[in-house]
DNA sequence: TTTTGAGTTGTTCGA
DNA sequence: GTCGAACAACTCAAA
């Protein structure tokens, strides 16, 4: 029998348009799907971990149906891969390439490692449609603003996108693998992972279900609705795509038809793909963007670190309406609108003088669609820190905000229980959550403001003129 | 090389 | 209530 194929899964738990196994499948060789829990898996927040195990999970069941198998393991990824070459007899490790530094250092290393050793090592694209070194300025370089690379971008052909294949050959021996169960990948969801359960969407078919359900409904208005929190606007696919449930290229694809089609917004929502693609592009060519000052004049920026308001700000009690339904919002659904994104990080960053790296820690630990390259770029975005970013003085004022994207507070009072005789299944589910975190109860009244809404906002740009002094 | 136009998402104030 | 200007310059990308 020939050697069989390792293929490495990492955040790519789809068989459709999926490149590394339909080339696997192609070879007509063994194929040995493994997934390996190293120290860059077990780094993961405690929502993603867990949400990674769902993945998994529903990606095994995948493989099973084409009478295959997902193997897992423990232990760093070159000892992991060497074991199961050893146990196999497999002369062949694929994988789909991933951009952020961590993952970059950590695959040049395998690759350096295995191909040493004469095995046939190879990276495959996929997680982005468009390679972040084959998009470059007229002088060369990488891009620093969105618009002109969207410009770059748009009309470029990403290709087909690939079926599922049709069977995977099995080994002749299966190797040991670990139980799921066992690794426990929920253990940190002390927050209630029932509760983010019953918001998640899970697996290739239901991120191909959202899909459908968005191109053949929300689509038509989602440039005008999408910037409402309460309206139920947008796609939500991110959740999907950072797993890899379902690949860019897919959705870009069926976006484009749509636009063919004549369906309103259709533009816009490949505008929201390439802004993730933009995101890879800068954490590929700018790494230091997940934990540095993009611009470093910002680093004499007198932000405070971890501190009591942003306690608050994590449990959802500063007092300001809006920005805790967000807040309550991500606890619970392990999501958060994108527009509350920016005011609940506007108020940390501006109103609360806090560091943005304190607010994309929290992000990156209860975001089940939690991606590096757009955690980082968006929280850079927001402090005035990163590329292309928001000039100092766009400071989101909650209550304005409140007032022209949730009018009628629906979205408020879906996450806010306080002052509701019958409150909404999500903001029930955040009362059984935070007394588990926060030993918080229902009786407890809602918090008064931390500060006023006019103070912060003078104090941030008090700040950001002194800072400018200093450089910023 | 120099120049030019443009740059996701806001708020406030005063006319 | 509505509207335009100010907020600050600077960097980026391309001509």
């Amino acid at each position: 029998m020939k050697a069989p194929i390792l293929c490495w899964i990492r955040r790519d738990l789809r068989l459709a348009d999926n490149q590394m196994l339909s080339a696997a499948a192609g070879t007509g060789r063994p194929v040995i799907p493994v997934f390996l829990l190293d120290p860059e898996a077990q780094a993961l927040g405690a929502a993603p971990k867990w949400r990674l195990g769902q993945g998994l999970a529903v990606f095994a069941d995948g493989l099973q149906a084409l009478g295959s198998r997902l193997i897992l393991r423990r232990g760093p990824a070159v000892e992991g891969l060497r074991a199961l070459i050893d146990e196999t007899g497999a002369d062949t490790v694929w994988w789909h390439r991933l951009y952020d530094g961590a993952s970059v250092a950590r695959d040049r290393a395998v690759k350096s490692a295995l191909t040493e050793a004469g095995i046939d090592a190879r990276s495959f694209p996929g997680h982005v449609l468009f390679e972040p070194w084959k998009v470059e300025t007229g002088s060369g370089g990488p891009y620093r603003v969105y618009s002109p690379f969207w410009r770059a971008v748009r009309g470029r052909p990403v290709g087909a996108s690939l079926r599922a294949p049709a069977t995977l050959v099995p080994p002749a021996a299966w190797p040991g693998s670990d139980d799921l169960a066992d690794w426990r990948l929920g253990a940190a969801m002390n927050r209630g992972a029932g509760v983010v359960a019953k918001y998640a969407r899970v697996g290739a078919a239901a991120a191909q279900a959202r899909l459908d359900e968005f191109l053949h409904g929300a689509v038509t208005d989602y440039a005008r609705l999408r910037d409402f929190p309460g309206a139920a606007a947008t796609s939500g696919l991110s959740e999907n795509l950072t797993y890899g449930e379902i690949s860019p290229r897919q959705i870009w694809n069926a976006g484009l038809a749509a636009l063919e089609v004549g369906a309103g917004g259709a533009e816009t929502f490949l505008k929201e793909l390439a802004w993730r693609e933009f995101a890879y592009h800068l954490i590929y060519h700018f790494p230091a963007i997940e934990r540095d000052n993009w611009r470093p004049e910002w680093d004499a920026f007198p932000w405070r670190g971890d501190n009591a308001d942003a306690e608050a700000w994590r449990r959802g009690r500063t007092g300001e309406p809006l920005v805790d339904a967000a807040m309550r919002e991500l606890l619970v659904t392990g999501t958060m609108h994108n527009r509350a994104r920016m005011i609940a990080a506007s108020y940390l960053t501006k109103h609360l003088l806090t560091h943005w790296r304190v607010g994309l820690d929290w992000f990156a630990d209860c975001l089940i669609d939690w991606d590096p390259a757009s955690n980082a770029m968006g929280w850079q975005w927001v402090a005035g820190s990163g590329p292309d970013a928001a000039p100092y003085f766009r400071v989101f004022n909650p209550a304005t905000q409140a007032e022209k994207f949730d009018k009628s507070g629906a979205y408020r009072r879906n996450f806010l229980h306080e002052g509701q005789s019958d409150p909404p299944e999500a903001a029930c589910d955040f009362l059984a959550a935070a007394p588990r975190l926060w030993g918080l109860s229902r009786g407890d009244e809602y918090p008064a403001r931390r500060i006023e809404l006019a103070e912060g906002r003078a104090r941030a740009l008090a700040a950001y003129q002194a800072g400018k002094g200093g450089g910023v």
